[in-house]
DNA sequence: ACAAAACATTGATGTTCATCTATATTGATA
DNA sequence: TATCAATATAGATGAACATCAATGTTTTGT
């Protein structure tokens, strides 16, 4: 299980702003400016943020003419989601049975 | 829909040290000695990590002598997880059809 | 009462990050 | 060609954060 992989992807949702560019984006596709007009920062900051979403895959661009139109990723939205499934619940593959040290019994430890 | 409300909690499992002690806290109550074991920081920095687990209610503890027994809280996780769908996913109450900016078409808008 | 173990707190340090201003780039249009 | 609109890049700044060493607190067992 590598959390490495998977961090970049939760570190570029756990912002508020960013939270609300993929639920815009929920809704499909939408360029720049558009997606600036809910906000109250400038156009290099969602420049910035843009970056982010797409360095880690959740978000995709098309280019058209002057403008970019942005979209998610819908695979990779579902594959987050499927990965903190497992991470959440009790696996096979989980660090507790795979790991160097044991879930021991809480009681019979004592 | 509130972005901040749940961003507290996207970013306590947005590193991987921590997205780890949730793994293993899947497998049941265990106590921080144990989840130490798993790493190679030093105890106050593990206990930073379950100071923000806990405070975004993520995680709950549950004392036992000495021992402090870690748990995940599973409702917390199952919400966060509806509330990432809902967010990835086209809803009536998305901010596109609520918002104060409408998603109008990319084409006809030319 | 004392010593040891588990955990929390404090204060400091280096890094990461969100945001800005200023400027560059790219494409459409008059 | 000159201008305007959309976007990207560079560099700077202040805030947030992960980590550590040192110390305090609490509980158990001798």
């Amino acid at each position: 299980m590598s959390y490495d992989l998977y961090t970049d992807r939760l570190k570029a949702i756990a912002d508020p702003k960013r939270l609300k560019i993929i639920d815009i984006l929920s809704c499909g596709e939408i360029c720049g400016c558009q997606i600036l007009e809910h906000f109250d920062f400038t156009q290099p900051t969602l420049s910035h943020h843009m970056k982010v979403l797409m360095k880690c895959g959740l978000v995709q661009s098309r280019k058209d003419g002057t403008w970019i139109n942005y979209s998610l990723v819908q695979p990779a939205a579902a594959e987050t989601l499927g990965f903190l499934a497992k991470i959440f619940n009790e696996e096979e593959d989980c660090i507790c049975k795979t790991g160097t040290v044991e879930c021991v019994d809480i009681e019979t430890a004592k």
